[in-house]
DNA sequence: ATGCCAGTTTCAAACTGA
């Protein structure tokens, strides 16, 4: 069993590399991150081509998420318990967005998510980003009591250990690396949830995310922010996990590589 | 300090990303 997660950076732009990356790398779940399309806009029948079943939710232009599984598709949850949402800074009403959907997978209960960015230590959107997180906790800690093997995988955006971004220095006064948000991973472990390290195939840190500016990926300026995480039936499963940096490489690339899980189940 | 690059959307300046 091969489970994956990755931030595609807009399904609609990324559709040749995913149908591509599903040929090769064959998982039988793909947790999927920032679709930037709506639901219906999904490439269902380009996946379903590849064997694959899809469950989406998305409303358009930013964030969306979705579950690709070839081993079974049911019980479909769109959103967290009592998900937060954000008011935008025109002062429109706050709203719900597209950023976790759960599914089971076979004998497998997974989500894919999507964490808010927090854009800044100050900015409304961190304490957004930190009230998100409580939800997340919520919703894993509820499921978690099912005895079947569960995980939650996306786009953190949390570098869980300092040496998980290519220079703590260049992250003063920044999120992605704070204290509060380390803790919300934290709440996370102490529900049961183990952080599956995924191997690097080049240099010592396995980074998943490299800025497309400045010559970041060349330059292996990364952080490791898109992350795993299982229960122990989950964890205990793992034979191998692994980034695909080489799906970071050349033209039309996302700016997130796929994070890849194989479990003996 | 700012933009770097990429993708999106009232089609093109603005927003988001991390």
């Amino acid at each position: 069993m091969r489970i994956a997660t990755w931030n595609v950076n807009s399904v609609g732009a990324r559709l040749p590399r995913l149908v591509s990356w599903l040929r090769s790398a064959a998982p039988d779940v793909l947790c999927l991150q920032e679709l930037k399309c709506a639901a219906d806009s999904f490439p269902t029948d380009e996946v379903a081509e590849l064997g694959y079943e899809v469950a989406a939710h998305g409303t358009g232009r930013w964030n969306g998420v979705a579950i690709v599984s070839r081993v079974g598709l049911s019980d479909v949850t769109r959103g967290l318990r009592d998900e937060p949402g954000y008011a935008a800074d025109d002062g429109s009403d706050e709203t719900v967005e597209p950023r976790a959907i759960g599914a089971t997978c076979g004998d497998l209960r997974l989500w894919s998510v999507y964490v808010p960015n927090g854009r800044d230590v100050e900015h409304p959107h961190f304490a957004y980003k930190l009230r998100w997180l409580e939800a997340l906790h919520a919703t894993a800690a509820a499921e978690l009591a099912a005895s079947v093997p569960f995980g939650v995988l996306g786009d953190f955006n949390i570098a869980p250990a300092d040496h998980d971004v290519w220079d703590l220095a260049e992250f003063a006064q920044t999120t992605h690396i704070t204290e509060s948000e380390r803790k919300a991973l934290g709440v996370l472990q102490d529900a049961g949830l183990r952080d599956i390290v995924p191997r690097p195939l080049k240099y010592d840190q396995p980074f998943t995310y490299w800025d497309y500016r400045g010559l970041a990926f060349p330059k292996n300026k990364g952080m490791r922010i898109d992350l795993a995480y299982g229960n122990a039936q989950l964890a205990g499963a793992v034979t191998d996990a692994y980034v695909d940096r080489e799906e970071r490489k050349g033209k039309g690339a996302s700016d997130h590589a796929p994070v890849v899980v194989d479990l003996s189940l």
